[in-house]
DNA sequence: TTAGGGTTAG
């Protein structure tokens, strides 16, 4: 045994003659024992310096991972990966991957991507944890094809896919909006055999359903999983009460809800929030209320979540004074407001037309650091823009590269939309062709709204070749477009190729709606076409298309300006029964007949009435 | 150490 260490030792010896550095014996060169003597010595401190170096590499390296629960950021994340990327030998892959979901967390995906990179650099070699979040990330990149480059390396590296994958992927096709597609993989899941769908899978499909508005089949398909006797959890449960207090179905919502409690699932504070914001919708005060008080009762109390569904919700109702209070009572309940709850604040003032209480509360989020984000500068220059204050919004706009938010199509179309209110449509048009060259692909939305400036603003030829180039590109074509086209059309004083395209549109299978009705009917009257418009008034109705305050108006105004007095009478009168009343344009044709005494007297208490 | 649920903008 001794002999065999000696052999091993004498190898490792002419190994690590080499390196002087490692503190290797000078050898007696006449005398074993001192040889034997000197070598065990040096043996027993390199072991022991090993085991040092290791424990020390071990206790760096759980050092590091006792951090892993404090980063927040993705600065702090990437530190601890690169130091631990510089340790020799390299820490466990698992090691690695608890940074990488860190990052995933913080929906740094892009990040997560080139820091796999560096590993696969370094030498280490991917299992099915570190290829699923890599898939996660292509998935939430809207990168399928490279979602599936990465699961034909799972392959090429042996291993099969885990259910994670396959949820994984069904997610990813489900935030494509390609529910067909995710169907699909969930059907060869479960034909397969090999891979069985679990809570978390039917939890994905359920969440695609809803996003998709369908609600119904979400509903089915928790039928069906009940069939299968599948445990149905919180999380499935919260998704559908959420996704029908969205689409205010407030009591299916809470149907939904009791029976969530029936078979003993409790409720949290993400389930009470969704009702609250339910009720709130609403404009169920005292229901949301009601459900305050019930979930603080169970001991489940209101998160920044909760409050900032309060805070959006008044805002929207107009309730601002109220809003403020909400976000006091946060505060006084040391609970911080997050970007969102000031966010919606700033959209409340907006509403208002209050931009400069906005624009206080936009500084006090730059001032707590980096509270803003692309929303908030969504808001914020929305807000601008429906003031018409185009430089004030043109300036954040530009602010936003400096502080290194994307333009998204949102805020592009929010900015276009801000400069044809003012006619500034060769600004809007520059908007729309720097967004192409900068790769970014407008949507039915952006060509909406320049479609709609151009038309308001009379330049139809532009206009007409922009909806071409939609055509071309094969966009969802809706009635809304139409409408705004036909408007366009009668603005120019094309009323017979506006009827035209209104005419042919039940051919393209579409049905004029109450804006397209009142924009034909708008038409009509511009070009003394009077009696024509009160047959469509007639026509919308047989056909199941109800009037609203805007037809009548805009065929008062119509007849008031034809001279047509007496038949706009017998419409103003249909207009009071019905329960509209005269906008401030109305009002103002109205005013200027009584004054000229073209008014049947006996229409006077009438007209006060719509008034 | 991986996969599903809540709040803001067109």
């Amino acid at each position: 045994m001794l002999k065999m260490m000696m052999r091993t030792n004498a190898a490792a010896s002419s190994y690590c003659s080499s390196s002087s550095s490692r503190g290797m014996p000078r050898l007696h060169p006449n005398s074993t024992v001192v040889f034997v003597n000197n070598y065990f010595a040096f043996f027993s401190r390199s072991q022991a310096s090993k085991a040092k170096n290791s424990r020390r590499r071990r206790t760096q390296i759980d050092q590091l991972a006792k951090d892993f629960p404090k980063i927040t950021n993705v600065e702090d994340a990437l530190k601890v990966f690169d130091r631990m990327l510089q340790l020799r030998p390299l820490p466990p892959l698992f090691r690695f991957t608890q940074v990488l979901c860190l990052v995933a967390r913080l929906k740094q995906y892009s990040t997560v991507i080139s820091s796999y990179n560096q590993m696969a650099v370094s030498g280490m070699v991917p299992d099915v944890y570190v290829l699923n979040i890599l898939i996660n990330c292509f998935c939430h990149l809207n990168q399928m094809g490279s979602s599936f480059s990465v699961l034909g390396k799972l392959f090429k590296l042996g291993f099969e896919p885990s259910v994670s994958t396959v949820n994984t992927l069904i997610n990813g096709f489900l935030l494509e909006n390609r529910v067909v597609e995710a169907a699909g993989i969930f059907n060869k899941m479960i034909k397969a055999g090999n891979c069985q769908p679990n809570a978390i899978t039917f939890g994905t499909l359920v969440k695609g359903l809803c996003m998709k508005g369908n609600n119904g089949a979400a509903i089915q398909l928790l039928r069906k999983m009940e069939e299968r006797a599948f445990k149905i959890d919180l999380i499935v449960y919260n998704t559908i009460i959420d996704s029908l207090c969205k689409d205010t179905l407030l009591v299916d919502a809470l149907n939904l809800f009791s029976e969530m409690i029936s078979r003993g699932i409790a409720p949290d504070v993400r389930t009470y929030t969704a009702l609250i914001q339910g009720a709130c919708k609403l404009g169920k005060w005292k229901e949301a209320t009601r459900l305050l008080k019930e979930m603080e009762s169970k001991n489940i109390f209101p998160n920044v979540h909760t409050f900032t569904v309060l805070v959006d919700t008044l805002c929207k109702e107009g309730m601002v004074v109220e809003a403020e209070g909400v976000v006091e009572m946060m505060i006084q309940r040391d609970m911080e407001p997050n970007v969102v709850t000031y966010s919606s604040l700033m959209n409340g003032y907006c509403l208002q037309g209050e931009m400069d209480k906005a624009k206080k509360v936009f500084e006090l989020m730059l001032s707590k650091g980096s509270m803003v984000n692309g929303f908030s500068y969504a808001i914020l220059i929305n807000g601008y823009c429906n003031q018409k204050k185009i430089d004030e919004a043109r300036m954040l706009f530009l602010d936003m590269s400096r502080m290194g938010l994307v333009q998204d199509n949102i805020i592009c179309n929010i900015i276009m939309d801000g400069f044809c209110k003012v006619g500034r449509t060769q600004d809007a048009q520059k908007v729309f062709f720097e967004m192409q060259t900068s790769g970014q692909l407008p949507d039915v939305i952006t060509y909406t709204v320049l479609l709609d400036g151009l038309c308001k603003n009379r330049q139809l030829s532009k206009a007409m070749q922009l909806f071409r180039e939609m055509e071309g590109k094969k966009l969802d074509i809706d009635i809304k477009i139409y409408s705004i086209l036909i408007n366009g059309l009668c603005i120019a004083g094309k009323i017979k190729s506006a009827r035209d395209l209104f005419c042919g549109l039940s051919s393209k299978g579409l049905q004029p709606d109450v804006v397209t009705h009142n924009v034909m009917i708008n038409g009509l009257c511009l070009g003394g076409l009077t009696s024509e418009a009160e047959e469509l008034l007639i026509e919308m109705e047989e056909k199941g298309c109800s009037p609203n305050d805007r037809t009548y108006n805009t065929i008062i105004r119509g007849l008031i300006n034809n001279n047509e007095t007496s038949r706009a009478m017998v419409l103003i009168r249909q207009m009071v029964e019905k329960g509209f009343s005269a906008d401030v344009s109305t009002m103002e044709l109205i005013v200027n007949l009584l004054c000229k005494d073209e008014v049947d007297p006996a229409l006077l208490p009438l007209i006060r009435k719509s008034l």
